[in-house]
DNA sequence: TCCATGTGAGACAACGTTGTCTCGCTTTCG
DNA sequence: CGAAAGCGAGACAACGTTGTCTCACATGGA
């Protein structure tokens, strides 16, 4: 009959009411205050568990200007399994640290990654993780300045000092092309994705520079990049293979494109050898077990969110670059055409 | 000198200061309420900018008292391809609601099922969807009943009557196992999940009903139920290829199994037939292309985040169960061995 | 000219919680 | 026995914002 038609969450103040003590008792016996009459405590306990009572988070953080206990990730698309295991370890990161987690997806869009940038500083996250999509971020810095913690994860930022954690895409294309050289190939087409993002061009350079100290000259037919879906890797390779002076092996700059050039190379039964950067789980399964350049993704998301909370525990040092290290994993390749 | 130590971002309070105005004129500016003179909005807008201010969200809605403009998500664990597809589609869904998504993973263990959903009540989510991990939500009726707003997705809740959305887990399994009998395979192995998981429970009684309407009696050493991973079920082919009279099938409960299941097929290089619940991107690219029961997992997600938001936004019928249907991809099986 | 009407903007309180201060009671010691 | 000290608990204000109310001033009609 009274105001009872929606229903209301009970606050303290009606715990206070029903324990018949003050707002304060009951804000302390929340807080665990040593300072309470355990008879009181009892009390107080009691109503709440009547009342079904569970304190206002955001009122609480509100008054007590501490933390919000969330962060904040912004990747390109969680339905990437690259950005889905960084967000589960950050995410797990973040819990033992009491924290949550609220992913965005930019999908890849600069525009998207500044405007859900600045909505979650709104929210007052403690700090936010950042795989970049743009490539200037000299926009955070005003948040930076009134306390904004982030770290930058797997592309450094520009415009901006700040924490990163990338893996070493140079030396680990290298090491790749290398290895494909080392096994007689000479022709080798490299596919990579668009070089607006920082880890295809640091991996093209890498391949490039593998080729130009075995002295195998440059040819630019034997490049494509831009290519940002597996369907582009399959015509990539089927337009090289249908070359005059086709490949015999393939270089392909990230898991999409490998899966893709893949996928074009079984439907022709070629035997082109193919090694790809980055690992991915069914890479023993495949029809042609695939050699890759792999690394440690959930490392890369650990140390990025470790970074993280250690700004927020008050960590003020100099800004760092954390490098993951790369590693080959061989697991065969086709042979060369002799 | 003063206070500026410690970075202290601006309040609408500072900008009227700033401006000369009222707070209350400030927050009408930023709500954008069109009963303000525009010389003070251009003004304020310019004290705004030059303070960097940004409105707390927090304050906002707890004075407010509307929403929060944040769901949950609880699932089982955000690595897991399954899951992420669910979190990304229901992170898309919120993002067209202004809404953000804060996910949290149980690592499939009630009590930190039930942990979570407290903790993110206290932050006062506007809603909630949830895969179960435990068997009893009873513990969610107070929320409920104080306006919580919850979908259950992928298994139906117990305890306490909310929307569902699940999928038709009875059926394709049956329809699967039916598939393997018309390829005329009569010795057929089933590996399952934990029997404690409801969509286990639901696709181990669908292959009962259909090895019963086949009239093929039930062999208990051909079935085994519990295996949570890849290598598990990896052991559970390897020991039943070597009892005295092994399976020429398998039917394999989700696609952690079938994954381990091909694992030692592969290995041993044994041409019995497989065929999994659960698609994954890769199963086309497979040694044995797979045949499997796939199902539309972002359709999943959406149609819990729709619910959900269709239930924020005042929708106050009944709950309902959402049905999603199953569909065999057929890729081809191994002979049956003649 | 005077009063009714309207409009823009400020004062004040409130959201639910916690930090600070105070106060009364008990305990202890000179 | 009186005063200092200690301790438990309440009163009050504040966090940053917005809802409600009020008021000053401008406008228009009688």
């Amino acid at each position: 009959m009274d105001t009872q038609d929606r229903p209301r969450r009970p606050t303290i103040s009606d715990v206070a009411a029903a324990a018949g003590v003050s707002v304060k008792t009951v804000s302390r016996v929340i807080n665990n205050v040593p300072s309470v009459r355990p008879e009181l405590v009892e009390q107080v306990l009691a109503s709440i568990g009547e009342l079904g009572f569970r304190r206002n988070d955001m009122a609480s953080s509100l008054r007590s200007g501490r933390r919000t206990a969330t962060i904040g990730l912004i990747i390109g698309d969680l339905a990437n399994p690259f950005y889905s295991t960084i967000a589960a370890v950050v995410a797990k990161v973040a819990r033992s640290h009491d924290t949550y987690l609220i992913t965005v997806s930019t999908e890849e869009d600069a525009e998207l990654e500044q405007q859900q940038f600045l909505e979650l500083c709104q929210r007052r996250v403690d700090g936010l993780i950042i795989v970049p999509a743009g490539s200037d971020h000299s926009y955070t810095r005003p948040e930076a300045e009134m306390g904004m913690r982030m770290v930058f994860l797997d592309r450094p930022p520009s415009g901006i000092l700040a924490d990163s954690v990338v893996i070493d895409n140079a030396l680990g294309a290298q090491a790749g092309v290398e290895h494909l050289l080392a096994a007689g190939h000479r022709r080798i087409g490299v596919i990579a994705d668009s070089l607006a993002i920082y880890t295809a061009r640091e991996r093209l350079n890498g391949a490039r520079t593998a080729l130009a100290q075995a002295g195998v000259s440059y040819d630019d037919s034997l490049v494509r990049v831009g290519v940002t879906h597996p369907e582009g890797a399959a015509r990539c390779v089927a337009d090289m293979l249908d070359s005059p002076d086709p490949p015999t092996a393939f270089f392909t700059g990230n898991n999409r494109i490998t899966v893709g050039a893949l996928g074009e190379l079984h439907r022709r039964g070629h035997d082109a050898a193919l090694l790809g950067f980055d690992d991915f789980e069914l890479a023993a399964l495949m029809p042609r077990p695939l050699t890759v350049i792999a690394y440690d993704v959930q490392e890369l998301g650990r140390r990025a969110a470790e970074r993280l909370f250690d700004r927020i525990g008050g960590d003020s040092s100099w800004p760092s670059e954390s490098v993951i290290n790369t590693r080959l994993v061989p697991r065969g390749l086709g042979l060369p055409r002799s």
